[in-house]
DNA sequence: TGTACATCAGTGAACGCGCGTTCACTGATGTAC
DNA sequence: TGTACATCAGTGAACGCGCGTTCACTGATGTAC
């Protein structure tokens, strides 16, 4: 992308599509997702108004693109984050970091993926597929944990939506949570608060395979 | 309300402020918070486009209101919701419970409140202070569970941050997950998911506590 | 290697639109005497 | 109880703005021969 950058005074860009996305990202971080438009992105990347059409059919495409890119790369820090772990409930930990790490070092791809209303799934089934995808990874990983046995027996997808759940929320209170203040406090500590998350997660799994025990049960059959 | 909506014909309103909420509300469900402008509202509210502006002096001063209104909302049912657990364990349970509740059930309510670039908290000091009401809540019942024996001892808001987080990562996930058919799915069971984060929840203390014995901590002193 | 031509990726002016907000106004309401 | 007046809460026209999107155009690039 940088190649394109320096292409600047030449009639063609090189690569606009990545130099869109890019001012996208910088325009959703300084002011929010409702800071961004065509416009504003066209006028970023040095180009036209009408210039971001050759590559994008609309705004809404434009942010799904995002999307995916966002979902893609999330998945990609996961899987990578998984590597360090040995057992499946240590990749759940590792993974779990990563997905704290990545909305704090990407809160405009976070902020997009999640603000379903800005793109239709159905519209754009890749996006869909995206989440999806990163879903998967986790679902992956618990089974494997349950058929080494340091995840319990059990409904595995309700164990990766308790495990989302807790990462993803604390990823969205930091973000976006109401105690701004207090959040910058801890800010210093994220790592030892992700260890926390981490430390917590085992037990969690182990929490929850009780309670299916006791008759709890998410999906029919 | 119902009361000054039927004082139709009248010059005046009689409630305008309420009903502009209530249409915001109507607005944000079907469409969005990208879909409420003063206008529609005020439009849907029955009134001129100016009308507003002798109730908020501005758009983000609606949507502040709307938030403090949410948290207001918000802190009662949990402490309604809470009168029903005997241990304080059990009321966190109870709390997290009514907060995946409050988000399904309010879900405009529940996005202006975690879309802070909607309205400077600076700006809107009560809307923060409401933020802060629901989070005290929680840190109380924590204490008390702590005092009582029930729950570990330890850094009460790093507990409290581990149960907001995976109530409010479900409820996120729900809401505007990426998984809107699967989540469908489970829909139904909305009841058994909540208990199962209920159920885990005192796991989950527990392993943050050990977290915590191994040397994690989250604040100074 | 040079030329003709199709295709690609820009330009920039223009469109209509809905928005937040302002303002001079007016009808309705409440209060003092 | 009646009247004068201040205040409140509406009206509706108007403003300027930035937006998404379209379109006829043109310069740059790639390809066939």
């Amino acid at each position: 992308m940088l190649d394109a950058m320096e292409k600047e005074g030449s009639y063609h860009h090189g690569d606009l599509r990545a130099a869109l996305i890019a001012a996208s990202l910088q325009l959703i971080e300084e002011g929010g997702v409702q800071a961004l438009s065509l416009r504003k992105a066209a006028k970023k990347a040095g180009v036209s108004p009408g210039a971001p059409y050759h590559h994008f059919a609309s705004r809404s495409a434009l942010l799904a693109a995002i999307g995916v890119d966002g979902f893609v790369l999330l998945r990609r820090e996961m899987e990578r984050a998984r590597e360090e772990g040995t057992t499946a409930a240590e990749k759940m930990g590792c993974c779990g970091r990563a997905y704290v790490r990545f909305a704090r070092t990407h809160p405009a791809y976070f902020r997009v993926m999640f603000r379903p209303e800005l793109a239709d799934l159905h519209e754009f089934p890749e996006l869909e597929a995206g989440g999806s995808s990163a879903f998967e990874l986790l679902v992956q990983t618990v089974r494997e944990g349950q058929s080494e046995g340091n995840i319990p027996e059990g409904d595995s997808d309700a164990y990766v939506l308790l495990a989302w759940s807790v990462t993803h929320g604390l990823s969205s209170l930091i973000l976006d949570g109401p105690l701004g203040a207090d959040f910058d406090k801890l800010d210093v500590r994220e790592d030892q608060l992700a260890d926390l998350v981490v430390g917590a997660l085992s037990k969690l799994f182990q929490g929850a395979a009780e309670a299916q025990r006791r008759g709890v049960q998410l999906t029919e059959g």
